[in-house]
RNA sequence: GUUAAAGUCACAC
């Protein structure tokens, strides 16, 4: 079971959904019996390909799988990126233990279909609730911020994140708070987040850069160019 | 004396 898991995995991993529904198939002729992380990774995979309602059932029918956060939160994914958001929240709230994790695939769902008041808050809940965020739901929370512009929000959040240490732990977590302060146009805000890292990605720049060039600023985009040069980081 | 396969992921395109 657990090396044809593995290659499974590998599949879903790489979103090549097709290969490890095939591996998937190919296991269950071979009369093995698929776990429950057998399940968790061809569900992974089905999110990238299409929904299978029938892998739900499948799921809802072996006892194995009664109550566990992780499939159910694979499942919450699985179905956000099928485009079916209320059956998402329906299997989050059919929880009954959550945790960051399954919080932050419910966050990303909304912000993924465009409902980012809704990810804000879902952020909201988590955090009444208790739960700390993580370096994946300051990420996708900030998302959901900069789509809508909600600049106090995305403020609230930068501060959560540097209280956590998250900017120097994770650096996406950079250019992401550069990226919401830049779609709110707040560049003064921006730039101070990006001269305290260290370390400048090309994620990084091309986040300011991005946002000069959707409000119009043309030449600080095109500084931006010079900036990444004089730090030795390669346009992409 | 507990070592295998597991859930959520930013910028740009």
């Amino acid at each position: 079971v657990v090396s044809w898991t593995a290659v499974v995995s590998g599949y879903a991993e790489h979103d090549c959904g097709e290969q490890a529904i095939e591996c998937f198939n190919e296991m269950l002729y071979e009369g093995i019996t698929p776990s429950a992380v057998t399940f968790l990774c061809v569900l992974k995979a089905c999110a990238s390909i299409g929904p299978l309602a029938e892998m739900h059932a499948e799921i809802e029918r072996s006892s194995l799988l009664d109550r566990g956060t992780c499939i159910r939160t694979t499942l919450v994914d699985m179905y956000a990126k099928c485009g079916s958001i209320a059956r998402a929240q329906e299997v989050f709230d059919s929880l009954d233990v959550r945790d960051v994790v399954s919080w932050n695939a419910l966050i990303a769902a909304y912000v993924d279909a465009g409902f980012s008041e809704e990810a804000l808050d879902c952020y909201e809940c988590m955090h009444g609730e208790g739960f700390c965020p993580d370096s994946v739901t300051i990420l996708c929370s900030l998302k959901a911020c900069g789509n809508i512009g909600a600049e106090n929000m995305g403020t609230d959040i930068h501060c959560e994140a540097e209280r956590r240490g998250l900017l120097e732990r994770d650096f996406a977590v950079g250019a992401s708070l550069v990226g919401m302060y830049s779609k709110c146009g707040l560049f003064t805000k921006a730039w101070e987040v990006l001269e305290k890292l260290s370390v400048r990605s090309v994620a990084l720049w091309n986040a300011l850069f991005s946002g000069y060039a959707e409000h119009g600023r043309c030449e600080e985009a095109l500084m931006c160019l010079e900036h990444m040069e004089v730090d030795g980081v390669q346009p992409n």
